[in-house]
RNA sequence: GCCGGGGUAGCUCAGCGGUAGAGCGCCGGGCUGUUAACCCGGUGGUCGGGGGUUCAAAUCCCCUCCCCGGCGCCA
């Protein structure tokens, strides 16, 4: 980083640094004029810390741009580190010098503002430590799924965002105008993660995927990051134990790394480590129904499961869980039959607890070229649309499973926080595009 | 798309037929330990838009736009 001599505030903020003068560089987080006296709370990436300007004791200078400094100004500090138990963090810097580097006009998010006007304002927002803290938690989700699945021999690949076809639920696509034809933009890469399989085995991406679903919940955005694997060899149960392996690896790596950051969010940690062990348990979906109908659901076999259901079983379980043997009639084409019980599909979902709900949904894929062909006529979908889906069943079929993770729903549950938006920094919903 | 709630000062809201209000912000002043500081003074509005009823509409009626919460669908 440029500019030599600068620390951060965590750095400051030790035992052995009282005493020593020091220059740090933020923006301004509070600011308290009191007499000859004046607070500047300073946040920089690591945190904050109080500095405090004293009048008759620093050159006329600094006094002035301690005054005339607003809220949310950057600025650079120098001074002497102080321990203080009225200091927030109980570390505070007693400023000798003091300049402003960039003067804000008055911020307008104070605090108490509704939800519209702060998602107008959502590049300024932004910079509120409870989106820094979740944006961190991201970040190590992020960088511990990578470390995971280098380390288990998985290839990452780059599959298109631009699709030419539908693949599942065309309803939901975005269009796009793709030279003087249509395209759309991707909701999955399954189906060319599965094309490269046959070369690669193991592999996975990071992707954006887009569903133009006129939702609106707590649990849904118009643009997620999606993580996706694909596995040659691998049975549904081989895949199932993946996931699992990698949540529980991405818990352990997020309460090991951002402990500071769960704790200013309020998440209660006892829940995450729960999901520490695996395996998780796995109940059927016929499981499932007979304990909604316990519960007092009306809820028939073949039906699939509403938020209701879905937060109702989340209940009765304390660490993430599977649902397995979905009736194939509410799940995709692509998912291969149960040969035991060809009413069913060798799917998966791992829902979070505490209510959260779905976070991955899997499956073993159809490897046999009739069957796949039969279920595509089946669901009255058109076979020209996945002729080199289908293709892949031609030239050295292989038994194949695979899993989607929505980063967005992982980090809502690891971080505990209600609503979707705030787990990525410029969401995207049917009625906002802006900023 | 459906059900429910809501659009009044920069922000959060009250007012729900009779001359538009509060708190916060902002501006000015004061204050040598504040924690969303406090105290004093000042500033602030086509009451989302259009039409109608009425002597009189923010308030009642109709239409419309936007937002929020939930559902369906999904990751």
């Amino acid at each position: 980083m440029p500019g030599e001599g600068f620390l951060k505030t965590k750095d400051v903020m030790k035992p052995e640094m009282i005493g020593k003068e020091v220059m740090l560089r933020g923006w301004v987080y509070r600011k308290r004029h009191i007499g000859a006296k004046i607070f500047i709370v300073l946040r920089d990436s690591e945190g904050i810390i109080q500095c405090l300007v004293v009048k008759n004791e620093v050159d006329e200078k600094t006094w002035e741009e301690a005054e005339k400094i607003t809220r949310e100004s950057s600025f650079m500090v120098k001074g002497i580190v102080r321990e203080d138990p009225r200091a927030p963090g109980g570390y505070e810097l007693k400023v000798t010098w003091l300049r402003i580097v960039g003067l804000s006009d008055v911020f307008p998010i104070r605090g108490g503002e509704g939800i519209d006007y702060l998602l107008d304002k959502r590049h300024l927002w932004i910079r509120s430590r409870k989106l820094t803290a979740i944006m961190k938690i991201k970040h190590s989700v992020l960088k511990a799924a990578r470390e995971y699945l280098v380390r288990n021999g998985w290839w990452e690949v780059t599959p298109p965002i631009i699709t030419a076809s539908a693949c599942e639920g065309g309803a939901t696509l975005f269009e796009m105008k793709y030279f003087d034809r249509k395209a759309y933009l991707s909701q999955s890469a399954q189906l060319y993660l599965e094309a490269l399989i046959f070369s690669l085995e193991k592999v996975w991406s990071l992707t954006p995927s887009f569903r133009a679903e006129k939702s609106r919940t707590r649990r849904h955005l118009a643009e997620y990051w999606h993580l996706e694997l694909e596995g040659a060899w691998y049975h549904m149960e081989d895949m199932m134990k993946v996931s699992e392996e990698l949540v529980s690896y991405i818990v352990k790596r997020v309460l090991e790394e951002r402990s500071e950051e769960l704790e200013f969010l309020k998440r209660d940690k006892v829940m995450l480590e729960r999901a520490l062990e695996i395996p998780y348990p796995r109940i059927k979906y016929d499981e499932a129904i007979e304990i909604l109908q316990r519960k007092g659901f009306r809820i028939e076999w073949g039906e699939d499961l509403g938020a209701d259901e879905e937060r109702a079983l989340t209940e009765e379980f304390e660490t993430p869980f599977f649902i397995t043997h979905f009736p194939k009639q509410i799940k995709a084409f692509y998912m291969k039959l149960d040969p035991q019980r060809p009413d069913v599909v060798l799917g998966f979902d791992m829902l979070a607890p505490e209510g959260y709900g779905e976070i991955i949904g899997g499956s073993e894929r159809e490897d046999s070229y009739e069957k796949l062909l039969q279920r595509i006529h089946e669901l009255g979908l058109d076979p020209k649309e996945y002729e080199w889906y289908l293709d892949l069943r031609r030239y050295g079929s292989v038994p194949h499973s695979g899993f989607g993770l929505g980063v967005e729903r992982l980090v809502m549950w690891i971080s505990g926080i209600d609503h979707i938006r705030d787990t990525i920094p410029f969401p995207r919903f049917r009625e906002r595009v802006y900023p």
